[in-house]
DNA sequence: CCTTCATTTCGAACTTTGTCGAAATAATGC
DNA sequence: GCATTATTTCGACAAAGTTCGAAATGAAGG
């Protein structure tokens, strides 16, 4: 698994990553769309399963598009959700720990 | 480096750490904290590197603090401030990958 | 081209978060 | 105990995010 092939965000990509993180809903519908595999989920199946529908769905879906979590495509009547969430994961945890952290790790045991 | 020894966080616990971080202020706050080291700043210098000041950083310590990212321990007059941030890392991004991805990692190279 | 199904856009109400200054608390030294 | 320095609490306001329903758009089939 390499972990050096995804570029570093900066603050500010890295802080609305985070923030479209931050929610408690569009956590659940990221989850729920990662469980549901590289081959996505209609947005409607994604409401019914979340909970979260229509226009709040909507939403919360471009939010998790914009930080770069989710891709939507069209396919027929429906739109496919699907979750990119790993790689960005990988690049969020390394930009906290080699951005911020660097050699600071607290040395005594938790 | 041991992985395993911290408890994955809920939905709940993780998505409120994640809003901590979805701020490019909180997020430069705790980057300037992780960066100075275990002994940490005094809240008035971390104020001054950081151009945030007065109640508002320390709204944003409580926030970060609250997350559990940050420590806060009186010193004589001043506060001392330092970051816990590298395992709550860990944590976050074991939830995420674990919880959430576990065996559907997309296939593609990107 | 009209209908139906799936989803998005828009606008309005509402809730939450961020920011500021002034007053309050805490610790220190005289 | 009073003055000084360091930080927090409080109240107010502005800005941003959330939620909803109704109308608009897009795709498919008859």
């Amino acid at each position: 698994m390499k972990i050096e092939s995804h570029p570093l965000p900066d603050l500010t990509q890295a802080a609305s990553a985070f923030a479209a993180l931050g929610s408690e809903q569009r956590l659940s519908v990221l989850r729920t769309l990662v469980r549901a595999g590289p081959e996505g989920l209609r947005i409607g199946e994604l409401g019914t399963r979340t909970g979260v529908t229509g226009s709040t769905l909507t939403h919360h879906m471009k939010i998790l598009a914009a930080a770069g979590l989710v891709t939507q495509t069209r396919q027929g009547r429906s739109i496919i959700c699907a979750a990119v969430a790993f790689d960005q994961v990988q690049s969020l945890s390394a930009f906290l720990l080699t951005e911020c952290c660097a050699d600071s790790v607290t040395p005594d045991k938790a």
